[in-house]
RNA sequence: GACCCUAUCGUCUAGAGGCCUAGGACAUCACCCUUUCACGGUGAAGACACGGGUUCGACUCCCGUUGGGGUCGCCA
């Protein structure tokens, strides 16, 4: 049989990273096998429903590089399904009216409570005497389950767990106005369209139960569960909106690359072996459900962090280079033209050893494309003495006169003014870093003048105050 | 409250009764590399929640305690 997988958020606001995960372990099973992963909007709560809400998800999954197979299908649009279902329930005295009203319930609920049961509907309404039911109370649908003996799940990350049939009541299948429940909704879908495996969040475990009984109750047998623990906050507590609970696009927004959220996520509760970065077709090929853990995991920013690094620097430089500039361009108040991107691409190289998430990348390339004046960081413009201007001064005379532009040659050219000086290296590179970039962090000195070539190099060095001999600029090829 | 799930370094985890002197990764610290910062390299510190069993032998199996989580809607 082939595996169909699916993903069925309900359209109440973002694609959350818990989500996320379960979407990348559905489509990572789905894919592993072979077979399909579809993806289902439970928007039967009309009241909920938002499209601009589906739009974040499906724009979620698609920044993931989560394709789903077939269009997006709609519950709500499936309802008469759902009620037709539902009615056959009826019919064969599986479902039946309930007329209790909502304090009732509430009145139920306290007692049983008080008493130290479950709190659950008791199933008062299953046999009632028809001569007792209220006029003019539109009744809802329940379920009639089995009262005794117990239902079981041999789920396939948590294992077999057993509940007593009991400890679970009738649930609603329709609504008084005759609209079909969750309960309902999910398990008609489902039977409808064949899915095989149902990867999704531990919250649901306990639904499962009353799942179960629903799927033998319409005569399907019940797909493969997988509940997948839950995503903590950093401290232990559940996900909220301080932490984690934000959606991928925040993530996208923070600078963090879908390659790093899928591998930071898949190894979020599951594993193979030792193995840490994993490429997403090696983890198609790993991927299995018997390797996810059972406790809940906590989200860690400094990890996240780290791969997103790594990401970074095994990216392709023009890729990066795309990915800044909208960034750069705003930071700027101005567009980026063909002379800005060539150095951003050449200089890419040393940037992307540097920095954790693309808008810290794009901070540290700003000083490529800025504009003279350079904004100068309090501890470059301190580096910046009248001593340390005369030594740039000597090295800008060498600089003006070097046949060859080249790291190297610079370098070397930086190495015998400290030398004539009698000075260490970091005593000339270091004014030359804060004149040529602003700041006292950046890539090799040596490589940012030569990605901002002669004219540049010694265009900013004067702008910073250091002497040039003008015989000599002159002669500049 | 009832029911269910869960428990290895700070964090993510490896571990399917002897392979464990409990391994890896991130974070931390030290050293090396070095013009800065990163990257990289080497090393250090750091965990089987607790108590009972079962067994010749438990991180691994069972029970309990404690801690954490989830569910108990005419929400999804």
């Amino acid at each position: 049989m082939s595996v169909v997988t699916r993903f069925a958020p309900s359209p109440t606001g973002f694609l959350h990273i818990g989500g996320a995960r379960t979407a990348l372990f559905n489509w990572l099973y789905a894919r592993h096998h072979g077979g399909q992963f579809v993806l289902r909007i439970e928007d039967t709560d009309r009241a909920r429903h938002s499209q601009s809400a589906v739009d974040a998800i499906t724009d979620g999954l698609r920044w993931l590089g989560l394709d789903w197979d077939g269009e997006a299908t709609s519950q709500f649009a499936r309802r008469d399904a759902h009620v037709a279902a539902a009615e056959r329930l009826l019919a064969s005295g599986d479902a039946y009216p309930c007329y209790c009203s909502q304090d009732e319930l509430a009145k139920m609920r306290e007692e049983a409570r008080a008493a130290g049961r479950p709190m659950r509907y008791d199933g008062r309404c299953r046999d009632r005497d028809p001569s007792t039911v209220p006029a003019g109370v539109p009744p809802v649908t329940r379920l009639k389950a089995p009262q005794s003996g117990e239902t079981v799940i041999d789920d396939a990350v948590q294992g077999r767990v057993v509940v007593r049939n009991d400890q679970l009541d009738d649930m609603v299948l329709l609504r008084a106005d005759r609209t079909p429940t969750y309960m309902l909704a999910v398990v008609v879908d489902d039977i409808d369209m064949g899915i095989t495996h149902v990867i999704r969040g531990d919250d649901h475990l306990t639904n499962a139960f009353r799942q179960t009984q629903l799927f033998r109750a319409l005569g399907a047998p019940p797909p493969v569960f997988a509940h997948v623990p839950l995503i903590h906050g950093p401290d232990g507590a559940k996900l909220s909106k301080r932490h984690g609970a934000l959606g991928v696009e925040a993530y996208r927004d923070m600078g963090y690359l879908p390659e790093t959220l899928r591998n930071y996520l898949l190894r979020l509760g599951w594993a193979h072996g030792d193995d840490e970065i994993i490429s997403t077709d090696q983890a198609v090929a790993w991927f299995d459900l018997d390797g996810v853990g059972k406790a809940p995991a906590r989200l860690d920013p400094a990890k996240l962090d780290n791969l997103n690094g790594h990401y970074m620097r095994a990216a392709d430089d023009v890729a990066l280079v795309e990915a800044i500039v909208p960034q750069l361009n705003s930071a700027l108040g101005r567009t980026l033209g063909l002379a800005d991107i060539d150095r951003l691409t050449r200089g890419m190289d040393g940037l992307k050893q540097r920095a954790k998430t693309l808008s810290e990348l794009s901070d540290n390339a700003q000083f490529y494309v800025s504009s003279l004046p350079l904004t100068m960081d309090p501890k470059a413009q301190s580096l910046l003495t009248d001593e340390a201007l005369s030594t740039l001064s000597r090295l800008a005379a060498r600089f003006s006169t070097l046949p060859e532009w080249s790291i190297a040659a610079l370098e070397d050219a930086a190495r015998a003014v400290a030398e004539d000086l009698g000075l260490k290296l970091g005593k000339v590179a270091q004014p030359l870093r804060a004149a040529l970039t602003g700041a006292t962090v950046s890539p090799g000195i040596f490589e940012v003048a030569a990605v901002l070539g002669r004219d540049e190099t010694l265009g900013r060095l004067a702008d910073a105050g250091v002497a040039i001999d003008d015989a000599l600029t002159g002669t500049l090829d």
